[in-house]
Order: structure tokens, then sequence, then C-alpha cells
DNA sequence: GAGTTTGAAACT
DNA sequence: CAGTTTCAAACTC
């Protein structure tokens, strides 16, 4: 579910791509022009779900790996899903091409993941189903004009129709099933997939809830590169296909400038990155832009690779992107992008885990699950689209952004804004748009999450939200996110988002706020920075010049392509997580110190706790584990933070003692007496004070203070408890003279 | 708080 | 890739 522009994706680190709903397709043959239907041996990719419910996975992915372009599109639809390709169905899939490739469709049990990775050398794209058992089908693919027709023989009229028309897009029925795939790199070119009627096909179980799920059936898969997609019209529900209830379907597509949208009626959208989608419209999508190349090859047991479609221009357009959470675990973040155009622009984070994702919307005319009739572009209603990514489930409204401004204001507590999430480290991305009804409440935003106005005034905005924001989310469900240029990046909204840093969890990491850096000179876009580095905004800190801020993005993502340029994984975290503990904990390059030994915070070993390795290449290293030098330093620092949690805990005794007496010894208290009450010191306070006392002894005899040292300390500690009781009591006196007044 | 030390990052 | 410079954090006084 990632859209990467092709400048980016070859900066980004490989952590970024690292998502386990990203698919390594084995390299095809470049000459390969036709793949070969899979047998039936179920060779289909596994994918992780939700629910274990038997899913269907149709995916066109382009196969490069070498540049880690990932072009993939997946859309998983849940039951009722309009995509009827029914486990263990034939489902014959051709494509209009001049190289009359084949496609295999292969259905598996599990919700697939579409993410493939593609590099430019690419030339093929898969499309894959899952399912109960592989669907094979021709597959066609006409890179001509930018159509991918499915099961070519059934919609050949609708193809010719298309192409002698140019509407977009195109339905074609056939029992109960429609799904049409319009090629975005070139309007009005549709690339049409066509879903025979399962209920037929051998090997097909209907169930009940089949039968009774007249859901309608289409789907509308748009592919291509363009900003002006126009949303796929929601078509006529056709007749109930089998196996609709309790069975996700996956739509899986990866082409070159490959925009897949597909619009749902009635359906949840699941996708393998645990991407559910009650919204009509999910359009996920990225980009390849591997021009030129019309070969289809087959992916060896896994999927068929149709070379990605002649892209309309090797200039991308900007998109927006967005990037979806990912399957559990990974780090992501929250993308919205700085809309200039109205449906595209890119988006550029530093940090590691980031996905990079266009997120492109569209929506149907209706929520209700009535089929809708034939639609119409229009579809302008903001839906909530829950999206759920391992243990997030979150609902983020999803607008066209080409018809936002048709939409009606509504109030801010609108399920259209409502943001929710229930998993941290996950970054998500929501569409923000100028228009009231989903204006930022700020006051819910974690400090430091970014939100700016597109600079373009695009009608849609992104911002960076970082992970840290869903986290907060999650105690401040209603959210809502928009450009506006009326408020500056620089009002406190920023957040600190930290990425793992130094192996440390988030959880870690969030559980104490990052330090306010200091930078004079690199204005904060030098790794230097540690706010930088880690992928942060600066907020509040003490540097100067920053332009580590929205208000300087475009330096900013500047110098962060120039750290990437430099270093491809700049932005990774240094300390690798170790499997089993912090014991595989180690710095991904290893420290160059070489007076510290080690064993001061220059280190950065000894900063993250670590001991060094086999490739630090510090000289006088005592930072191992049997360096009695860290051994002693260890003690000492146990020992100070022993120290300071006991003393800490026996003034908050004392302190606690005094109240809870205070409490009890209040009405006595004569409020004209000059004299203190002696009932305050009772055993309790005794003690407390005793254990204080016994502190700093300890503490003296720790710090091989001299005697008389060690005296002047007990008794300063003393006089201090004294202080405190007779303070607490004056008090008391003065709190009951002014009851008794 | 000012000055020094340190090592990573940046530069050549 | 190695040497040098720059930089900001860590540290000392």
């Amino acid at each position: 579910m990632d859209v990467v522009s092709p400048e980016l994706n070859s900066l980004l680190p490989d952590e970024i791509m690292d998502t386990e709903a990203i698919e390594d397709v084995p390299q095809s043959q470049p000459e390969s022009t036709t793949s070969q239907s899979e047998p039936s041996d179920d060779t289909s990719i596994p994918m992780e779900t939700d629910t274990p419910m038997a899913s269907e996975n149709l995916g066109l992915c382009s196969d490069a790996t070498s540049t880690e372009h990932t072009r993939a599109l997946t859309t998983s639809t849940a039951t009722d899903s309009p995509l009827s390709i029914s486990p263990g169905s034939q489902l014959p899939i051709s494509i209009s091409s001049t190289s009359s490739p084949i496609l295999t469709l292969k259905p598996t049990l599990a919700t697939s993941t579409a993410t493939t990775k593609t590099t430019d050398s690419v030339t093929g794209t898969s499309v894959t189903t899952s399912g109960l058992q592989k669907l094979t089908a021709p597959f066609t693919i006409s890179a001509a004009n930018h159509q991918i027709i499915l099961n070519k023989v059934a919609s050949s009229q609708a193809t010719e129709a298309a192409k002698s028309a140019g509407t977009p897009p195109q339905v074609i029925k056939q029992e109960g099933q429609k799904l049409l795939v319009t090629a975005i790199g070139k309007s009005g070119q549709p690339i049409v997939l066509q879903l025979p009627h399962t209920g037929n096909k051998p090997g097909i179980s209907q169930t009940a809830a089949d039968t009774k799920s007249p859901a309608p059936q289409f789907k509308v898969v748009t592919i291509g590169g363009r900003s002006d997609l126009k949303p796929v019209v929601g078509s006529v529900g056709n007749q109930v296909t089998t196996l609709q209830a309790q069975q996700l379907k996956t739509v899986q597509v990866t082409l070159t400038e490959l925009y897949v949208s597909s619009v749902f009626k009635q359906m949840n959208i699941n996708v393998r990155l645990n991407i559910i989608a009650t919204a009509d419209v999910l359009l996920l999508a990225k980009t390849l832009h591997k021009p030129h190349n019309t070969s289809i090859q087959s992916l060896p047991g896994k999927k068929i690779a149709i070379s990605p479609l002649k892209t309309p221009s090797k200039n991308i357009k900007p998109v927006q992107s967005v990037a979806v959470g990912g399957v559990g675990g990974s780090q992501f973040k929250t993308i919205i992008p700085l809309a200039t155009q109205p449906n595209v622009q890119q988006i550029q984070v530093p940090g590691s885990r980031f996905h990079y994702v266009r997120l492109v919307t569209a929506t149907t005319a209706s929520s209700t699950g009535q089929p809708s009739g034939p639609s119409t572009s229009s579809i302008q209603t903001a839906k909530p689209m829950v999206v759920s990514t391992g243990a997030v489930r979150m609902s983020v409204p999803i607008v066209p952004p080409q018809t936002m401004k048709q939409v009606a204001p509504k109030p801010l507590t609108s399920a259209a804004q409502v943001v929710t999430t229930t998993q941290t480290q996950q970054r998500l991305i929501m569409p923000a748009t100028p228009l009231p009804q989903i204006q930022p409440n700020f006051t819910n935003l974690p400090p430091g999450t970014v939100l700016a106005p597109a600079p373009g005034g695009g009608n849609v905005g992104y911002a960076v939200v970082p992970a840290q924001y869903v986290t907060q989310l999650q105690q401040s469900p209603f959210v809502t996110l928009a450009s506006s240029s009326s408020f500056p990046a620089s009002a406190g909204i920023q957040t600190q988002a930290r990425l793992p840093l130094n192996g440390l969890s988030a959880a870690e990491t969030t559980s104490r706020p990052r330090k306010p850096c200091n930078c004079t000179k690199s204005q904060c876009l030098k790794l230097y920075c540690d706010c930088f580095a880690n992928g942060e905004f600066c907020n509040n800190c003490n540097c100067n010049n920053c332009f580590n801020n929205l208000e300087h993005e475009t330096e900013r993502l500047k110098a962060i392509k120039t750290c990437l340029d430099r270093n491809p994984e700049a932005f990774k975290p240094k300390i690798g997580k170790g499997k089993e503990g912090e014991a595989d904990r180690r710095h991904s390059k290893g420290c160059n110190c070489k007076r510290s030994g080690c064993l001061k915070n220059y280190c950065e070993c000894y900063e993250a706790k670590i001991m060094c390795s086999s490739i630090c290449k510090c000289i006088g290293c005592k930072n191992f584990e049997e360096s009695p030098e860290r051994k002693t330093l260890m003690h000492l620092a146990d020992a100070a933070e022993v120290r300071v949690q006991q003393q800490t805990a026996a003034k908050t005794k004392l302190s606690s003692q005094i109240s809870d007496l205070l409490m009890r010894t209040t009405p006595v208290v004569s409020s004209g007496g000059g004299r203190l009450p002696y009932t305050f010191v009772t055993k309790e306070v005794l003690e407390a004070t005793c254990e204080c006392l016994l502190e700093q002894a300890k503490k003296a005899e720790q710090t091989h203070q001299p005697r008389a040292e060690a005296e002047r300390m007990i008794l300063e500690e003393f006089g201090h408890c004294l202080m405190r009781i007779i303070s607490s009591a004056g008090k008391a006196k003065a709190d009951c003279a002014s009851i008794n007044c």
C-alpha cells in the first residue's frame, strides 16, 4: 500500500520498504511475454489477515527488486466484496496486449499482501488472487493504451468500446461481477478486469452467506500515474456472487505508474496491511516509473508478472502520498502530504520504516450498502474509512480530493472526521482538507503534531504526523486534520516524533521526551541535529535559525535527500534491535572513540547502554563485558540510582506522614497559640525522619566521606526534616487559624 | 554558565 | 577511502 515517487524510492532506506506487506517478487524474465498460470499447487502467497477468512487476492505486480521501487497496490476487500473471485474458482483473465501475455490468478486462503518491490528494471506485472485454490486466467495487457483487460474474451466488447469512446471507467458485467480497471496514466483508457461468475465454477462452495448477500458486484481499479484521476463510478449492483460472505477479496495491482483505485460498494476493504476500509472507495497506489515494458513474466509459483505499463511520462506529478500502517510490529509514519495539486504530491520523511504510501481516495455515492446506481464520479461524501493495521483500527475520513469542495461542512464531531486507533507505532495518513468540517482540533493533537497548510493552497493538504500522534489519538479519538493557512506550523503543534532510536522501542523513546537540540549552525538540517536525525521536527528546542520545521519543508526535504544520498541508511536506527534482548543489540557501524574509553556518553555504544562490538574502531575501549572499569562504572551508576530512589521514597514517605498527621491534628492546633504542637512528632514521623538520616549515612559511607563530613551530612538532613515538620506544623496552624476565624 | 573535550558528521 | 574540518553534545570547572 505504498506509493513512492520514483525519485524518493531510490532514496528511501531499505527499511522504509521493509514491510511484511511488501513482497519480493522474483526477478522475472525480461523477455518473457507470457505467463503461465500456476498449477493447482497452492503456491499462492499466504497473506496475513486479521480474520482467518478465506480470501482472494488479485494482484498486478511489477516485478523488480533491484531498486526496490515498490509499486504495489493492494486492495483487499472483506466479505461482501464485489470482487467475486471465489476461492477455488478459475478465473479466466486476459490482457489485451501486443505480447499477449497470460496472467495467473491464484487464490489463497489467506488475505494477501499486495505490496511488491520493483526495480527500474522490472518489466513484469503480476496478478494474483488468493483463494481456496489457484485461479488461472489468460491475462493480457496493453501497454500502448494502458489497458489491462481481464477475461479478454468476455470483455472484448467493453474494451473496444472503451478504446473507441475513450471513456475511462468501464464496467464489465459478468455473472454478477464487475471489475473495472482504469489506467490513470492515460486517461480515458480503461483497464478492464472482468471476473467471471464463480458460482458455477468447480470447487466453489456455496455458502448460505453467499446466497443471501446480494451485494453489488463491481470493482473499479484505476491504474495509472496521472493526477487527474477521476473517481470511479459505482455501477449497478449485480447478482450475488458466491463466497462473498466471510471472505476477503483482495485486489493487488502493481504497475508502473500505477494507481489502483477500487470502488467498492458496501464493501470492507481489507488489505493485508491490515487495512480494513469501510469506505466505499479506497485507492491505494504506488507509482512506478518503468516505462515501455510490456512483457509479462511468470513469477515462479507465485505471480505472473506483467511488465509495467508504459508510463505516460517519466515526470511523475507529485502525488499525495499516504502511508498506511502495515503489518503489526512495523513502524509506521503518518504522512499527510502537503498537496499543492489536487490529487498528487509526494512526501519525504526521514526515518526508518517510513511508509511512503499514496492513498488516493474515491468514494461511492452511498455508504448504506445499497447497490449504487450507475455512478458518477462525483461522490463527494467524506466517509470514514476504517483502517485496521494489525491492532490498529482507525477511522479516517476519505474524501476524494477532487471533490472535496463539494463536501458539505459537517460538525467537527462528524464521523467522517473521527480518527481513532488502538495501536501505537502506527503512522496514519490522513487527508487534510481546507474544509471546515475537517479542520484540525489542535487541542486534541499531541505536542508536536505537524500540521501545515499546503504550500500551493491545494484543496487537499497533508501533514506529517509522527507515530506518537497515533498513540495519542487513542486518548483523543476525535482528531481532525486539515490543511489550513490559518495556523502557523510553529504554533506548538509539532510533535516530537521519535523513531526507534538506539534500539529502543518506540514506547521507550516516547516515554522520555527527547532533549531539545541546541544547534546553531546546522539549521537543524544535518545529522548533527538529533531532532533531524531522528526524523523529528524541532519543537521547544533551543536551536537558532532552525529549518527543521514545516515552514521550511522544502529545505528540509532537500536536506533529507542530501543525507540519504550520502548515506541511504542515515535515518535508520544506529542500534540494531536484538532478537533476544539487549544481548543482540549493537551499533550498526560501531563507534570510533579514541579518548573516552567508550565509557562516556560521547560513545554511541555506551550511550545506548550496549557493549562495543567487533565492528567498533575504538581505541582503548573499556566498554566490554569483562571490563572492570565498566563494571565499576555500572555499579556506581546503579548505586547512585538506588540511592536516589531510596531518598526520594523516604522523603515522600516523610511528607506523606506529615500530611497525614496534619489531617489528624489540625483541629487540635490552637489558633492563637504560639507553640507548635508536639503532636506532629509521631512515631510515623520519627520513623520517616530516621530513614532519611540513615540514607544520608549510607550515602556518606558509600562516598567514603570522613566521619566529620558524614555527621555533618546527617545533621544537615536532620535539619531538613525538622524544617519540614516545623513548616508543616506552622502551615497547619495558619490553616487552622484561618478556619477558626 | 562558560569553557573544554569528544566523536560523529560533513567535507575535501 | 583517508584526512581534515565542522558541529553539537557531553563533560568539567
